[in-house]
DNA sequence: CCGATCAAAATTGTACACAATTTATCAGTT
DNA sequence: AACTGATAAATTGTGTACAATTTTGATCGG
């Protein structure tokens, strides 16, 4: 059989265990339970089962070597984060995500990325700006290269280095969460396609940037707000278009 | 890459679940987890188990007339909520929450706060304004009495309406999670004794509602943060002096 | 009398068994 | 041949048993 599960799978940013706050448990005496939760979690946002796909106890448990209790555990947790659907003796399915709940996630995600930017405006030390600006304008290079996926890669280490600026272990939880359910359906959606928005974003990074030197924290707040409201747009009408012909077949 | 699972797509039925730890649902043909899961949360804010107090599984067993299994399931929920912590082979303890702790979480409720005032200016109607306003009145009258409990009755109640009018299902569902968790340490510590605030933040309601009036998102999420902020300080404040007294004892 | 070491008890982590419910199969009837 | 109903299989929900670890308690030595 196929290990089904990499073991080296890069969890990068949903180091934090759920909205706990982040006891950034070392990876040695993880109970059963937090590392199937771990793995289970990783599994379903990297989009390897299909939305709204039943997933029978008994395959998993063969799949992650484990018995039910564990397993079962596990999946309390993620229908708690939103991932998992639990039917009453119906078992659990992957969460479908709505053309309208990506809307939601999308928007409180630019709440809390509003929240970070403010904070980290209180907070940032300009080594940390310095680190940030050095990160834009790497962006900017693949920007000019138009490589999408460079672009992205160092967008989300932007963010993410905001976050971290806001020094809120209780943000940085939350916003690990939604960015979480987010990405399992940028996993199976490519976001490419966004030319005329691209440099709309980009433009709008200069000024999250410049606000970020002036420590402007309201302004940022609002900015990094409504730059997510941007992104929502182009990603809920990527969802509109990509999803129907994902679910067309019948 | 696995086929695995089945492409059933027959799921529809939206269950009303918690999408991040939202507590509210059907009381009707709730598993015992469910309902465990509600019970054990409400009985951990209203602050029945000590700060960092071992909680024996054997003792809630008795007490919930259940069996093991369902209770640590609700365990593990309540830790990814952050309400309790799981210490490996020790048992679970009410997480203890620290001056930065408490800090930390209500500056994310002001960063949702906000974003459930910009996001209410899109879509509130004349209807729910004015039952704000009504409220705001009510409310005013609770601080001419000096009638502290009141006043804070009307004034969760305010907030609660705006979250509603945002319209957004996962804001709701994480806004109820933090302020569970603040709950419960403003249900041990009486918030009383802040008269000098209290004028101060009536004046702030009365901006909150004037820029809710006039749909101003932007303003409105500023105004908001800022207000909790300010209630940050005070209870930050607060814990620090009653704090102390409280976990004398030990 | 106090502290350390080891045995006993208690508590937690996991597996498994059984009951309840759902899903699938298969007659029989129209 | 399609539909309805009953029965069988499978799956989920909950309780309990057992192993591993921690906490408690007692004996021994200083």
């Amino acid at each position: 059989m196929k290990p089904l599960i990499p073991d080296d799978t890069t969890s990068q940013a949903l180091t934090a265990q759920a909205l706990g706050g982040g006891p950034d448990r070392a990876r040695e005496d993880q109970s059963l339970h937090d590392e199937t939760l771990t793995r289970l979690r990783d599994y379903i946002v990297e989009g390897s089962i299909a939305e709204g796909g039943r997933v029978p106890e008994r395959q998993l448990c063969e799949m992650l070597k484990i018995s039910r209790t564990p397993l079962r555990e596990a999946l309390k947790v993620l229908a708690s984060e939103g991932l998992v659907e639990l039917l009453p003796n119906r078992g659990a399915r992957v969460r479908p995500l709505s053309e309208q709940d990506l809307g939601e996630l999308f928007d409180v995600m630019g709440g809390l990325e509003g929240l970070a930017g403010r904070l980290a405006c209180e907070h940032i030390t300009d080594a940390e700006i310095a680190e940030i600006e050095r990160l834009h304008y790497e962006m900017y290079g693949f920007y000019l290269h138009r490589d999408m996926h460079g672009y992205f890669h160092v967008n989300q280490l932007i963010h993410q280095k905001i976050v971290e600026a806001s020094r809120n272990a209780a943000l940085k939880s939350a916003y690990a969460n939604f960015a979480g359910r987010i990405r399992r359906v940028r996993y199976s959606a490519n976001f490419a396609r966004k030319r005329e928005r691209w440099g709309e974003a980009m433009r709008e990074h200069e000024t999250i940037l410049d606000a970020l030197r002036r420590r402007a924290g309201s302004e940022l707040s609002d900015i990094l707000f409504k730059h997510l409201r941007n992104k929502r747009t182009a990603a809920v009408e990527h969802l509109k278009t990509d999803g129907m012909a994902a679910s067309e077949p019948a």
